[in-house]
DNA sequence: GTACACCCCGTACCTACGTACGGAGTCAAG
DNA sequence: CTTGACTCCGTACGTAGGTACGGGGTGTAC
């Protein structure tokens, strides 16, 4: 198959300017044009779709650029520390998220065991 | 107490231009000025101690304008819907992250089990 | 052959939360 | 009275990941 930038933007559901942008990032390579309009192909397509998955998976763009070397050149070890760095991070992340919650539950709890005349012990939390 | 704007910084842990900053954005109300310079008093700095207090309990800058509302008018049911919402957002990033958590560690597991020889099969997880 | 959708490019703008810079004025201590 | 630390202000820069705009050129279907 073969695409302007517009089809390959729908087919890859990004918009226009995404494809574009991922172009001046260096995660896409700059396309064949035959006029001036950008020419691609089915390549491009699995390339874009690669990269939005990579990013679900909560990589970065910077990450998806080590991610699409390592595409070209397979290596199972290097893989599996930037998995194993990016499981830190979450764990990290859900450690702090958590303590969040403990934080907010104890304050909507303490609104609700609240008589309706006193002040809000959750202000005073904070002002504490 | 008095305070210049660098003691105020520095009785509240922040930076001079994080003051500044926060009062181009209406946190801090413009303080009393003598010659040129900024005059702050306690409550400044007990006001800016709330503010990160509730920043780090995870609330926006933008969500720190209503709770200084709330401060200056308590409600308590006003807090506890702005806590809940708050909640909300939590529990769904905790519910992604853990997502996260599931897809990275299947990908360092398959890693871990995969004979030398063979394509990593994680990147095979993003090309599929 | 003319609409109309599509494409080109560069640049500015957006959220969130500040940090850094530069040139100038000022306060306090020695 | 000089030195050094502090303050003033506006503006630009930083990250992350794009979105929006404006003025122009073009491919194609009717």
């Amino acid at each position: 198959m073969n695409y302007t930038i517009g089809r390959l933007a729908k087919a890859a559901d990004v918009h226009v300017e995404t494809v574009r942008y991922y172009q001046r990032r260096g995660l896409l390579s700059a396309p064949a044009r035959t006029t001036g309009f950008r020419h691609y192909t089915d390549a491009d397509v699995e390339q874009l779709r690669f990269i939005k998955r990579a990013q679900s998976i909560g990589f970065t763009l910077s990450e998806v650029d080590t991610l699409l070397a390592l595409r070209a050149k397979p290596s199972c070890p290097d893989t599996r520390a930037l998995a194993a760095r990016k499981l830190a991070l979450v764990e990290e992340r859900l450690r702090e998220l958590r303590r969040l919650r403990r934080e907010l539950t104890a304050w909507i709890d303490q609104c609700d065991h609240n008589p309706v005349t006193a002040p809000c012990p959750s202000m005073e939390r904070l002002s504490a």
